[in-house]
DNA sequence: TGCCAGGCCCTCTTTAGGGCCTT
């Protein structure tokens, strides 16, 4: 199936804990669809994982037990999401994580999607190594992004996040003259030792 | 706040260990 090559989903899940092989589940999603670098749709549902979250996740989150009690079950929100995504492609911080979760739970609803996923989180290793951290909020500030300050809600991190790819993206541009970064590349460049990344974009200028 | 898991990445490395990130 192919991808909509100008659109892509930036996603984060808010969850119970680290790990769905541990018993983990979603308790929200947040995600915005970029194309051309314009944010034109939003998605966040809070989910009822089915039991109670612990205090350090209330705190972590703000995500309250009160405030999933009402909430639709993982399996109906994980539907929605799985048809918010469509054939798009996936962007997260530290997507090894949210995969994981974004997996596990559509497992569960014998969905599937069939976008690649990308992480800025390896690309920010990659293009800010002034950087002190690479925690999404040491990027944002690094980036001189303005910010409220409100991380560990879903859509909030998610917007974020699109914001720090963008800053990325321009700073490529800038760098190496390169203003349409097809997705491939990017994906290239996730994969290239930080040494080798000079020689992977100076090979993509014109 | 994180000890949980897992992938990335560095180094006193590759026959390994530990910090960084995500919740």
């Amino acid at each position: 199936m192919s991808h909509r090559a100008d659109s892509l989903v930036i996603l984060d899940f808010e969850t119970t804990g680290l790990s769905p092989d541990v018993g983990d589940r979603a308790i929200e999603i947040g995600a915005v669809r970029l194309v051309n670098g314009e944010v034109t749709e939003r998605f966040q549902e809070l989910m009822n994982p089915g039991r109670r979250v612990s205090a350090f996740i209330e705190d972590y989150t703000g995500i309250s037990n009160e405030m999933l009690v009402d909430a639709d079950c993982c399996e109906s929100v994980m539907d929605r999401f799985a048809d918010f995504i469509g054939s798009d492609n996936l962007i997260a911080h530290n997507a090894s994580f949210d995969k994981r979760f974004l997996d596990a739970e559509l497992a569960r609803i014998n969905r599937t999607y069939c976008g690649d996923f990308s992480c800025s989180l390896l690309l920010s290793r990659r293009i800010f190594q002034d950087a002190h951290s690479h925690k999404l909020g040491e990027l944002v500030r690094f980036s001189n992004i303005e910010s409220s300050g409100g991380f560990h809600r879903a859509l909030y991190d998610s917007e974020m996040t699109a914001k720090v790819w963008m800053k990325m993206l321009e700073n490529i541009g800038e760098r190496y003259g390169l203003f349409d970064i097809p997705f491939e590349l990017i994906q290239k460049l996730t994969k290239t030792p930080k040494k080798g990344i000079d020689k992977v974009l100076s090979g993509y200028s014109c």
